[in-house]
DNA sequence: CGTTTGGTTGAAATGTGTCAAACTTTGTGG
DNA sequence: CCACAAAGTTTGACACATTTCAACCAAACG
């Protein structure tokens, strides 16, 4: 495999995002292949940025699934997003210099580290990209806001079903779900994380889910029977990802 | 008083804000003087903005308090932020057409609408500004992420002094504090909307909190005797707010 | 094949919700 | 400026969702 494969299958991800915004002209893609990108190979369970930290750099999940939680003063762990291929989920450190929270992988991931200078400067010479990268946070942002009303104002089992739902679309969204079937290593600790519950609560949510056949969860591999009754359940309106293209109803 | 001080005084807390991130060069001082701003009053309790609208203009809050918030199906509120003085809440519009929140007024605000084209044209011309305000959005995701975590990992009381150590500094931080007092136009209702709870709890909280005399709140004024204490109790800590300068100690 | 990690279970404790009523303050029109 | 309505706050008793703790089981793994 030579350099140039090479560097178009690392890029790809970041590309095929963009890509689903608005068409990138040849001089955009040529823009984004010229981007410095740093690979590296991340197993489960590292820290790739700390709380605290000032970042030189961000990053691109090429592949693999991360989460990014903070901590209360007493070790309560609270995760607010989960990034899967194709996000970068601490675009945010080229303009607020401290990171507020910590990301770390939840499987092996395969990740694309740019330099804030490299990317900088091509926000300045790419507008439309730089509008890209900004409209990004902002997505992200969105899904912040319904994660406040998700752990809020739903009870524990809307909650869970809301967060699946969510990964199924967005997962769909980059090519990995296949008949209504993904792949999802999380943790019942991860998900009760995440939901704001416990291990215990969470492991007695999805046994009732799984009950009402809501969902076939069995290691890291999901199945929904019916995508409709678990949007139901979730009390799931997708607007707020703010994809172009929804999931097909048929 | 004639039109140019009253432009003057309408957009400085807009430039009051931008200054507080780096210093603004005459041009850019100028151009934000020449933003086509129109202003309105608006009265308590309207809706600004709503859910599934598609503006084609951003505001920004000139005077008064607003909230954010969503609502679940079966029409459960969460307030997911307040707003102050400078903000501007919907800047996200700017890039996703499809308003997924419902932005209202707690109090009578005094509100500058800019239209899209004008601010794109702005974003355009003063690349420093863009990033301030692609900057601005950030810092309101931050504070997305820490009321997850409020609301997913802290108990009722301690996050109530959470979120009132978020509006102290936040108001601090435009004039709006004296003495460690405010004005706090904001019901128990909203709190409790706020924080994902009832208001009768909320109610319970606030008692509480006097009783521990680390809030005197009546009516609509607040003072706080012990800072420290409270942010204690809220395990505040101002970091997720991205400002430069923080409370003095002092 | 033992050890670790993740999942499951039960019983008791508790934070928060619910409901319904009364009280207080604020605003307003007569 | 009083009277009344509306909005906001406070209270009590009870219900319930979720936590806690502690143990056990199953699967993955070196």
């Amino acid at each position: 495999m030579h350099a140039a494969f090479q560097n178009d299958y690392n890029h790809s991800p970041l590309i095929r995002k963009l890509e689903s915004i608005f068409s990138l002209t040849d001089d955009e893609q040529q823009a984004l292949m010229d981007l410095p990108m740093q690979m590296a190979v991340i197993k489960a369970d590292q820290d790739i940025v700390r709380e605290g930290d000032r970042p030189s750099r961000c990053f691109a999940i090429l592949s693999g699934f991360t989460c990014t939680y903070k901590l209360t003063g007493d070790g309560k762990r609270q995760i607010v997003a989960y990034g899967i291929a194709g996000d970068m989920p601490d675009l945010q450190s080229l303009h607020l210099k401290v990171l507020d929270m910590t990301i770390t992988t939840l499987t092996p991931c395969s990740i694309g580290f740019v330099r804030h200078e490299d990317l900088w400067d091509l926000c300045l010479r790419q507008t439309r990209i730089a509008a890209a990268f900004w409209r990004e946070t902002l997505v992200e942002g969105a899904a912040f806001r319904e994660w406040v009303l998700n752990v809020g104002r739903r009870e524990a089992y809307p909650r869970m079903a809301h967060i699946l739902c969510e990964l199924l679309v967005r997962l769909r969204a980059v090519g990995l779900v296949d008949n209504h079937s993904c792949t999802l290593p999380i943790t019942q600790a991860e998900f009760a994380d995440a939901l704001g519950i416990t291990t215990v609560h969470a492991n007695r949510v999805l046994q009732q889910m799984r009950a009402d056949d809501l969902i076939e969860l069995k290691g890291e591999r999901l199945h929904v029977p019916d995508w409709e009754r678990l949007k139901e359940a979730g009390d799931f309106h997708p607007a707020y990802l703010h994809l172009v293209q929804e999931w097909p109803t048929a």
